[in-house]
DNA sequence: ATATTAAAAGAGTAATTTGTCTTTTATTAT
DNA sequence: ATAATAAAAGACAAATTACTCTTTTAATAT
């Protein structure tokens, strides 16, 4: 589904949404124990998402990473964007590069509703949205 | 969605399931011109199915790949599941190794519906089926 | 029997993805 | 100002996936 670099990404920006959510700062080792990611692959993958506006740092101590409002407001649809691009969104299930309602691959209609359930499941998943069940241990991160 | 190598296989098999409907068989130059693949490496692949017997082959003069009766009505979930493994039907969105109701990842109970999805589609699909709508030009497999 | 045909087998190379390690830069507390 | 902290940056290394090329084996037609 996604790549291992995308799945560490939403992974680490739940993580960090939840533990910054009193304002303090969240730093690599944290989130990558969090998250059970190898240390300096998941410092990669932030440094990436930060360049991009979806998720904010500051170096130096007590610093870390954090979320802004808009960032908790972002979808996991825009994670998935940034990081894989938008081929879950839009690609053919058997690689064509031309597939579409009149030329469709043998599985065109089929894969066609698929994409579209998962687009609006990314869609409607709020990274804010974790924290609270996050904070109760009614769903995981980790194992 | 699926690897490079189990798009190929998807198609190949399409491909010879039409092509030999007539009791013909066919070479692996015709099945790489028809699906638009390397040509050598579409040979490995179909190596690989055909020890699996999921096509049949023969050697020699007037030989090539075919498809017996019990080919004929699998379906693509067969051929996903000896090439790719069975992970897009069980594995977790995430990638957390232990995901399920007991221990959800965030979107564990969203991304099980799309699993499910996906299988009842591949299960869905007979190898068989396509040959008609291939030849009528309704469904394409390459470009 | 022999030449021809076509898949099987084996041994690579190339590209991409995943993961590691070291050095540099920015921030803050003292 | 200086030392300590923590992210940013850059250069690798390992593993996996995708693809290529050559040789061998099996079947068939003559």
């Amino acid at each position: 589904m996604f790549s291992k670099t995308c799945e560490y990404a939403i992974k680490a920006i739940i993580y960090v949404a939840q533990k910054s959510r009193d304002g303090s700062k969240v730093g690599i080792k944290d989130i990558s124990k969090g998250i059970d990611s190898p240390e300096h692959f998941i410092a990669k993958i932030l440094q990436d998402l930060s360049k991009k506006g979806l998720i904010q740092s500051l170096k130096g101590p007590n610093g870390g990473f954090y979320l802004d409002e808009e960032s908790l407001n972002r979808s996991l649809a825009d994670i998935v964007r940034e990081v894989d691009g938008n081929k879950i969104f839009t690609a053919c299930g058997l690689g064509l590069k031309q597939c579409n309602a009149h030329k469709p691959c043998p599985i065109h209609y089929q894969y066609q509703e698929i994409r579209e359930k998962t687009h609006e499941m990314l869609r409607d998943a709020k990274i804010g949205a974790f924290s609270e069940k996050l904070e109760q241990n009614t769903v995981f991160l980790k194992r």
